[in-house]
DNA sequence: TAAAAATACTCCATAGGTATTTTAT
DNA sequence: ATAAAATACCTATGGAGTATTTTTA
């Protein structure tokens, strides 16, 4: 992320260096540094500050917006990688009782492999007795029986 | 800016450690040094890299992807933001010798004010030599005369 | 074996903290 | 007078460097 412009938003949203630092579960002078690094980095005043209000500059609109932009940018982007990393993938056992096996697992499985495109189930078929015992020795991940 | 995902960036495009360090003007360890803390920061490989080949992951598809947008929003803002602090703004005294100042200056006039809406012009048309004087001292910025 | 990435250090700037001072209502 | 931002100071980590070692096509 980039905290500087965290601190920025935060500060907008909140009209508070105060408040923006409580918000952000840091300290104020953290957030009165953010801002004065920003400001020197541009070279232009981003906000008004009185000791009661605190304005956006035109400058400082300008970059709240972006900001805005860019920090959603990230968001999206740690979500995405997240959900790669935690894409599961790789061989899924299953075993099913005849009648559930036959009719009914076929669907799931369809479904299911639009969801987890990189997973390969492997399905085998057996009386409950014989799935409950490979379950048990870890010869299956999943196993399906009936009551 | 991000000089982490400046890096991945140009390490994706140069396929190369060594080439995007020399595109950016820092040394090779550096680029090391910002794949590896992106790499650690999401907990996830972005490049397959052996000594020959470097390679986007699927991983670093997603980063890269985001990258460019996040690094375009940044170059945008900024330029925005400069833009702003060099908007000229003000009075701007004109003087014109007759025959110009009445017939091609309002034309110009108009022109500019669409592009410098903030800048404020006063028009004062006088034979050329006090025009001349009147710029000497100061009293215009920008005098207009004809040879 | 040679070119490319990784390591091992050193240095400075940024991000964070706490304690205190300044300022404006 | 008081609440809010600024300042002063300290510490840790990130960004950069140079010198060197490890790796693999």
């Amino acid at each position: 992320m980039d905290h500087q412009l965290l601190a920025l938003v935060s500060v907008a949203e909140e009209r508070s260096f105060t408040r923006a630092a409580e918000k952000m579960y840091i300290s104020q002078p953290a957030i009165s540094q953010h801002i004065q690094l920003l400001e020197s980095r541009y070279d232009v005043k981003l906000l008004d500050r009185t000791n009661k209000h605190v304005m956006l500059t035109k400058a400082g609109e300008v970059v709240y917006q972006h900001a805005k932009e860019i920090l959603n940018t990230y968001s999206l982007m740690e979500q995405l990688v997240k959900d790669l990393k935690e894409d599961p993938s790789g061989p899924l056992y299953i075993g099913a009782s005849f009648t559930f096996g036959e009719y009914v697992l076929p669907h799931l499985i369809a479904g299911f492999r639009k969801q987890y495109p990189r997973i390969e189930p492997h399905i085998s078929i057996d009386n409950t007795l014989t799935v409950v015992k490979q379950v048990v020795q870890g010869e299956l991940d999943v196993g399906i029986i009936e009551g």
